[in-house]
DNA sequence: ATGAAAGCGCTAACAA
DNA sequence: TTGTTAGCGCTTTCAT
């Protein structure tokens, strides 16, 4: 196997010193003809400059760091695309892990990318604070996206409105005409839930907490947790499924019961999915821009992010289809 | 902002040489006594090997790159969470890519992992040879995932078994009474269009040209085409829908057009999602492993493949659902 | 068994 | 403007 073309190769070339290909090929100053030899040269050798002598001198890698949960599910799919198109145009290589929402696996991970050299990264973190004590410790820069953690804050996010996101939600569902209307979340959720629960106060409908249900990050507990909720509480006429697992888990669960979507119950769901639309009746969602949140975490974290850990929060849309409808 | 520790650091703490630390670290030889004082000194200091000067002295990233062209498209995104998880297991860190199918972007994220020192890649390829040219000649270790490429034979592929999850599709509908079934295709199926063609072929059922559809891969390109089928072709009873995209499409087409699944039309389709069981009727897939076959790309990979490009088939399976039926 | 020393390919002072 | 040089942190002969 024929080594490498190195910067050593296209110096002798062009008979020039190494520095001055360096210096020509990062857009430092040189004379027109010097630059033209040494591009001659480096086009002719098909010069390619290593990153590794690169990030070695500079210590560290330019690229950036992704961890997601889960690569598998679509909001998570839809932030790592937005990630990968910005860190694309930047020309930056991307890095990424999945934590499966584990803090442990978290750290591992976490710990792979500062012995890779990574220096900024973002993440839709597990929800633990202790992951990132030592990637702030080492300065890393990172962007939270999709989901902040209590008690890092001088850590920024990208986050999708959620609390008027749902808000919007319910109330177009007492708009509907329902009163008994039950929330079923999962890990993450916690600004889903709250505001859940503010909105129904606002709106002067008191809070049943037997109609909130949580479910697990895995598709039985979702099913579970909508089956017992269905089951139990036969008087309820609409459900706001805090994403799309949990959406998936309803409209399932729902169907093994034989209640009919919209008649005897409303279903609205927070994520926008493919298959939202597929779902028979479509399936009305509050959908969150997660390309974009990843997006705009990925300009955040190359821009060096702020050092205030400011959240930027982007609007969420209500789309309605088929799902919902008037009490029964 | 404190400079990380060095393999210097740890020398002079356990009162060594950098090599012994060096060799301690990487499981060679060392007295006892000298082992347990630089493990101690490590420990203590916290230390964490740069991966940016092992790289550059082995001229090469440890790690392995993963092309895909979507990773939002639920089988491309299964693919890569199996080459996360075994990369993991592995230890090895993953550079991903998104190509959209492009050869030009692929051929540039190439351009980028090999700059990257990167020497082992899977990728679910666009299909074109000329992007992995560069590739093979610097030396790359390739695996395909899912797919091959026509004329470059010397890269194992990891794939899906095609032909025999097509044939079981077709003899399935055939079986059902279907005569007049069509095949909705797109990039990259030629394997599936072929065993399309060969199963009716074989089961006595001349080929149909006009029934034979592609779609781009774009949504509204997979729409316009299953709706083109089914407008121009309203004889057709049964449908197979040769990736997610496509058979979501058939299954949008359909509805607006009013056609009853499975009454007046049965559909099935090469992939298994989780939209499948959430379709009115669930939907009967071909589910292909895309998970192992990440999983299984990622193995070879690191292994360093064999330099004989065979290709590895995993079975599908066929998953009767709801929306095939007998012929009407 | 261990240490000294030579780089890997690159960039950034510093000189010229 | 350009070349020389000194490393970045690590692994690996080569002596000892």
């Amino acid at each position: 196997m024929r080594t490498r073309t190195t910067i050593k190769d296209v110096a002798e070339a062009a008979g020039v010193g190494v520095a001055t290909v360096s210096r020509v090929l990062s857009g430092g100053s040189a004379s027109p003809q010097t630059r033209e030899r040494v591009l001659a040269a480096a086009a002719q050798l098909d010069y390619r400059p290593s990153a590794l002598g690169r990030n070695l001198r500079r210590r560290s890698t330019g690229g950036i760091g992704l961890l997601i949960p889960d690569v598998t599910d679509s909001f998570y799919g839809r932030v790592a695309d937005g990630v990968l198109a910005c860190a694309r145009a930047a020309g930056e290589p991307v890095i990424v892990g999945a934590t499966g929402d584990d803090p442990e696996d978290e750290s591992e991970l976490i710990g792979m990318l500062l012995e890779q050299g990574v220096e900024r990264v973002v993440a839709v973190p597990s929800g633990e604070a202790e992951p990132w004590r030592p990637a702030t410790r080492a300065g890393l820069t990172v962007v939270f996206a999709g989901r902040r953690v209590a008690g890092v804050d001088d850590v920024p996010a990208v986050l999708a409105d959620e609390r008027s996101g749902v808000r919007t939600a319910v109330e177009y569902l007492i708009g509907l005409g329902h009163r008994r209307v039950a929330y079923l979340g999962g890990h993450g959720h916690g600004q889903r839930t709250a505001a859940f629960r503010d909105t129904l106060t606002a709106l002067g409908v008191t809070v049943d907490e037997e109609l909130i249900a949580f479910g697990r990050a895995t598709r039985d507990s979702a099913y579970a947790a909508a089956s017992g909720l269905f089951q139990h509480r036969p008087d309820l006429t609409a459900l706001v499924a805090a994403g799309n697992l949990l959406g998936e888990a309803a409209v399932l669960a729902a169907r093994e019961l034989d209640l009919r979507v919209p008649k005897d119950i409303s279903l609205i769901m927070f994520d926008d999915v493919p298959w939202a639309e597929l779902c028979a009746p479509p399936l009305t969602v509050i959908a969150p821009p997660a390309r974009d949140i990843g997006y705009r975490a990925a300009e955040l974290v190359l821009r060096g992010a702020s050092p205030r850990g400011r959240a930027v929060r982007l609007p969420t849309e209500l789309i309605v289809r088929g799902s919902c409808g008037p009490r029964r």
